[in-house]
DNA sequence: GTAAATTAGTTGATGTGTCATCTAGTATAC
DNA sequence: GTATACTAGATGACACATCAACTAATTTAC
C-alpha cells in the first residue's frame, strides 16, 4: 500500500464545486418541475424518452439504456408511473420475457404542460451562463469522462 | 406565452452528457465505497466535514452549510449513523435550540480505511482523464452557475 | 419588556434508489 | 435436444431524500 495520491488544490475545487453544482441544479429544476407541473424529474425523463418513439412505446430495457437507469430502478418508477396513469405496461409477442412501457394521453398531457417550463429553467440556470467555448469543453470533458468510465467498468 | 426557445444541439449534447458524466461517477464512487468500506457515500461527506474540525465537532447547520444539504436530509442521516456508531450528537450550551455533532472513533477509524481508496477513484475515473485546462474551465463554469443559482433563488 | 419573526433542529409521511434474488423466456454449446 | 448460460423484467427489503409540520430557543422591532 503505497502513499495516497490527495488532490491537489486545483483538483480539489474543480471537483467539489462541480459536484456542488450539480446537487443545486437538479435541486432547483426538481422543484421547478414539482411546483409547475405534476411530474417529478424522474417522470420527466422517462417522458422524454417515450414521446417521441412511434405510438409512444419502447422496450423497457430500451428506455433504460436510453436514460442511463438500472433496470430495477426503472421497473419501480414504471409501477409508480402507472400508478398515476401517465403510462401502462404492454406484453411483447416477439420476445415474451419482455414488456413495453407506453405513454398514456394523460401522460403526453402532462409532458407538454411540463416541457417549456423546464426547458426554461435549464436554459435561465446553466445554459444562459456559459459562452460558446464553455459548453463545448463541458461536452468534450463529459464525453471523455463517460468514455473513461465504460473502459474502467467493462 | 412566448415560443420556447429549446436546446439546440450543442446545447442538448453539453447538457445531457454532463447528466450522464455525473450519475454514472457518482454511482461508481458509491459502488467503490460499499465494496471496499462499511462507509455510503453519504456517510463519507459527512464524515469528512467532521473530521478536520477541532475535536471532530461541528454544529448540526455548520455541516449543513458545508456540505450543502438540507437540515432535514442532514437530521435523518446523522440519525442513521448514531445508530451504525460513527457519529454522537451533543448538546450545545451557548445556544440551546442547537446541536453537536461529533465524529467517534469509529466514525474516524471507517473514514481513514476508505478515504484512500476513494480518493484514487475520483483520481483514476476522473481526475487523470483532464488536462489543467479542462480542469480550470470546470471549476470556472461550475463557480459562474453556482453564482447564477444563487442569484436565481434569493 | 413584550410581540413577532427568525433560526436550529426533529419528526413522520411519502417518494425515490439500490441490492440481491427470483421467474421465465431465449440463445449457445455440445 | 438437453444442459448451460444469458437476458428481460419484477419484487421485497432497506437506505436515502424531500416536504410539511412541529417544538423550542433566539433575535428583532417597537
Amino acid at each position: 500500500m503505497t502513499h495516497t495520491h490527495w488532490l491537489d488544490e486545483h483538483e480539489q475545487r474543480a471537483w467539489r464545486s462541480l459536484q456542488f453544482m450539480q446537487m443545486r441544479l437538479s435541486a432547483e429544476l426538481a422543484r421547478q418541475l414539482a411546483e409547475h407541473s405534476s411530474l417529478s424529474y424522474p417522470d420527466y425523463i422517462v417522458l422524454v424518452a417515450l414521446v417521441d418513439q412511434p405510438d409512444g412505446r419502447s422496450r423497457i430495457f430500451e428506455v433504460a439504456r436510453e436514460i442511463g437507469w438500472e433496470k430495477s430502478r426503472l421497473s419501480h418508477h414504471i409501477g409508480r408511473m402507472v400508478e398515476r396513469g401517465l403510462v401502462t405496461r404492454e406484453k411483447c409477442d416477439a420476445d415474451r420475457r419482455g414488456a413495453f412501457v407506453v405513454i398514456t394521453p394523460l401522460g403526453r398531457g402532462e409532458l407538454h404542460a411540463a416541457a417549456p417550463g423546464h426547458v426554461e429553467a435549464v436554459r435561465r440556470l446553466f445554459i444562459a451562463g456559459l459562452s460558446a467555448q464553455q459548453l463545448r469543453v463541458l461536452a468534450e470533458v463529459s464525453e471523455q469522462t463517460l468514455a473513461r468510465l465504460d473502459a474502467a467498468t467493462t
